[in-house]
DNA sequence: GATTGATAAATTGTATGCAAATGTGAGCCG
DNA sequence: CGGCTCACATTTGCATACAATTTATCAATC
């Protein structure tokens, strides 16, 4: 199921495809097509938050019937991306700033858990690769390609989770870090924030290549609470406009 | 006839949960109703891991139609409560011992990381409301009541989520936990476990009192993986019957 | 002009029907 | 006797139909 989110996301950031009739596969079914769609729009803030989502005009869109609809939406408001109330339809979920900062906290400190065990478990060859992806988005901060930073980012950081050798906590934190996609890619477009943003990796890496987890875990709340300041000072620049 | 004993005993166990539940009867969705009713089930472990979920079949149970019988399936699954393989059916998520401990270990994180917060953040009356939970467990831990040490513990654990003031962790932390309740309970009847499981909070609230974070951060560590080692035991236990 | 009530329209929730895919077992061949 | 094939039963996935509830409309009243 995370599988499938992931696979979604990627292919929706290689090519904008409108709707999901195109090449995908007959075996896959309609209504987790339909949620993958949705929650990439969800995700990349294609749908807005507060977007009332009728099911005719849904199912119209994807060619289908309701009933995949609202097996999809049913799915998606267990995610938490979008809000149910009985027989008053459905809605994107509407999120508070207080509830963004939550979130943020939240996926910082699970963040920070996950840097701090993978410093302790992971194998020699997880952390090459690692050094690998860190080495490689030099180049990315030069050229200032934030979807590419993003993507990086992102690899990066499950990297992380994956070198925990928890498979359930990585879950939780890919998870996580999915219904905050769209506020992290906002925040990456700050002034100078892809180079700090990488000095702070490097920062990290430093603490795991010296095997202090402590350490590297501290750094890593650092990053993602500076992502959070980043984001909330973005946040308050638009609203300014 | 027997359908009708059938829908009456469905009905019996929605109504034991709480009393509000009857005046909602109508105004709740079936298929929230069933979601529910499989939760329940599947946590407290009246539906062993592996069964498989026929639709029909379960339709009929609830005295509704495969319609919302199905939409209650595709959440379970979102919260991995149960595994749909396309076309294949649906059955209870199949848990092997190290995702258990994987589980456990995450929970135990991030108890660890709510005290910590909690710790530095509370209120005096969330402090108050605390040491009365604490101060009642005596009495439960005496008279060697499970079920009952069970649900303060629960309750216990939820206030220190609380007092996080950060609702999105929180809620986090109340599914996660959730999903391993019928593996706590049984760790629970380990002999001696009541009485150190109250030790050990006994010593995660002195930090608490102390504002020491990080030693209410670590204490509450150890206290969840000696819960996890207490399962293990209990695992490997059985397995020798 | 605002409010209220009834009525109509729209939308959600549930049931049922049908097509396609999967699983099963008897019969056949090697 | 074991493995394979093909028809058949079962079950899932989706569409459609119907019921129930909410929302919109609008006229009458205060």
């Amino acid at each position: 199921m995370i599988f499938c989110i992931q696979v979604a996301m990627v292919i929706g950031a290689l090519g904008t495809m409108d709707g999901l009739d195109d090449a995908a596969d007959d075996r896959e079914l309609l209504s987790d097509r339909i949620r993958n769609a949705l929650e990439d729009e969800i995700a990349t803030g294609k749908l807005e938050a507060g977007t009332a989502l009728d099911e005719q005009q849904l199912a119209d869109r994807f060619g289908a019937s309701r009933t995949p609809v609202r097996e999809a939406l049913r799915q998606l408001s267990v995610s938490g991306l979008v809000e149910m109330r009985a027989r008053r339809g459905v809605v994107v979920a509407r999120m508070t700033p207080e509830r963004i900062m939550d979130m943020f906290e939240t996926v910082a400190e699970i963040e920070s858990m996950c840097v701090r065990l993978a410093t302790y478990r992971m194998t020699p060859l997880e952390r090459s690769h690692l050094i690998e992806l860190h080495d490689a988005s030099e180049t990315l901060v030069k050229t200032g390609d934030f979807d590419a930073y993003d993507m990086f980012n992102r690899a990066f950081h499950e990297a992380i989770y994956h070198a925990t050798h928890n498979s359930f906590l990585a879950e939780q934190a890919i998870t996580i870090r999915n219904r905050l996609a769209a506020f992290r890619r906002a925040q990456l477009q700050q002034e100078q924030r892809l180079e700090r943003s990488r000095a702070e990796h490097e920062a990290i890496m430093q603490a795991i290549a010296e095997g202090d987890g402590e350490m590297a875990s501290r750094r890593m709340r650092a990053h993602m609470l500076n992502a959070a300041t980043a984001l909330r000072r973005f946040i308050e620049a638009s609203k300014l406009t």
